[in-house]
DNA sequence: CGCTAACCTAGAACAAGTTTCAGTATCGAA
DNA sequence: TTCGATACTGAAACTTGTTCTAGGTTAGCG
């Protein structure tokens, strides 16, 4: 289950390292702060140092740097919820903790889960990938948080995706200020049962 | 569960019922061609014989104008619907079944379902009530369609809220190309579950 | 009918994402 | 070390959403 963020394509050179992560820094630190809109491509060129179009070789396009961006802070995510696993009896409540203390963490920061979420829906298909690649990430969180004897069946699969589904679209609803934290847990537990309805052992 | 969409606010008159009725007429059609980046401003206002400044006077931005479309086509999907309720002998199957109708008539305008969609996620504070109306509607189709012979329970509405974020983000994989037909099919299936967990009787 | 406020139009202007280009710097191989 | 290819810089240009302005039109009311 190692998800480490594809370092395949051309290997970069460290500056370009240096570069890439100059970028993904100025690219937080800007939505820290305002949020989706406050990630204005010029100041983050600006703020990392780089030419507006050495900014766009990086990431063709704000989406593809927000949506990288995301990767980034998925990856620390992961490995912070690692360190101390969650404890519920059964698969869903270990999941909903998980989700839950995520949800907690995107709260400190709400404008730069709010830039970052964002992206992530409205990114077309020229995204594809990368999304692609936050989807896999998440899938893998929560099959940790399962921490299945077996590997999943088809129905546990499905309904890690419906509770993918519901976690980013209750996400939305909560940075739109359309639904209150305590609705989003509520949303996180219902689904969750879905895997209890899925996985007959009780472990 | 008459749910018309606010005629509140000052009553329009007839010439601008009209051009209100143009503007989202353009927008559609311009939507159903090329998507989301298709609906250009100029252009809708161009297509419905309105000053740009008045299309802003109309919507305060694209985003409105998109998710008010949107509510326009939900209503005639609500309309439709009714007239064929769905046969399924659970509530969890007539929900499903209902979404998968809604599904495939939204297949043949993928276009079109692109824009409103991308519109909808991507909808900041500004736009919540708007968007929250898009939302009631869409409960209101689920709830019809469970055909419930009691009003639901808090437990009910959690599952409904569920099976919309699920429905919403299981439409945007669809879109962005990284789920295919069959598998949102599955996730509506697997999702629509939950209603059955959440309502012992059987009917 | 005549008035006034609200509405509408055409068009310029502005903002931010994206593209382009000419010149300079860096990298890797010979 | 030198050369050719690739990458980077700075700046201008282009696109499309949004705002603003000046002047003409409409609706409703006395």
């Amino acid at each position: 289950m190692t998800a480490e963020v594809k370092p395949s394509s051309p290997p970069l050179t460290e500056r370009q390292e240096a570069r890439r992560r100059r970028i993904l820094h100025a690219s937080a630190q800007l939505a820290s702060r305002g949020g989706f809109d406050a990630v204005q491509m010029r100041e983050v060129a600006e703020a990392a140092g780089v030419a507006l179009g050495t900014l766009y070789r990086y990431f063709p396009s704000k989406v593809h740097l927000l949506v990288a961006t995301m990767q980034d802070q998925l990856q620390h995510m992961h490995t912070t919820l690692r360190k101390r696993p969650p404890a519920g009896e059964s698969a869903a409540e270990r999941v909903a903790e998980t989700l839950m203390r995520a949800f907690r963490a995107l709260q400190r920061e709400p404008q730069l889960a709010d830039a970052m979420v964002r992206a992530l829906t409205f990114a077309d298909r020229s995204v594809s990938p990368e999304v692609d690649t936050v989807s896999r990430q998440t899938t893998a969180i929560i099959l940790d948080a399962m921490d299945l004897a077996d590997p999943p069946g088809p129905e546990q699969l499905s309904a890690v995706r419906v509770i993918e589904h519901t976690w980013h679209s209750a996400l939305i609803t909560w940075l739109s200020g359309r639904a209150s934290i305590a609705q989003v847990k509520i949303d996180i537990e219902t689904v969750c049962r879905l895997i209890d309805l899925t996985d007959p052992e009780p472990r």
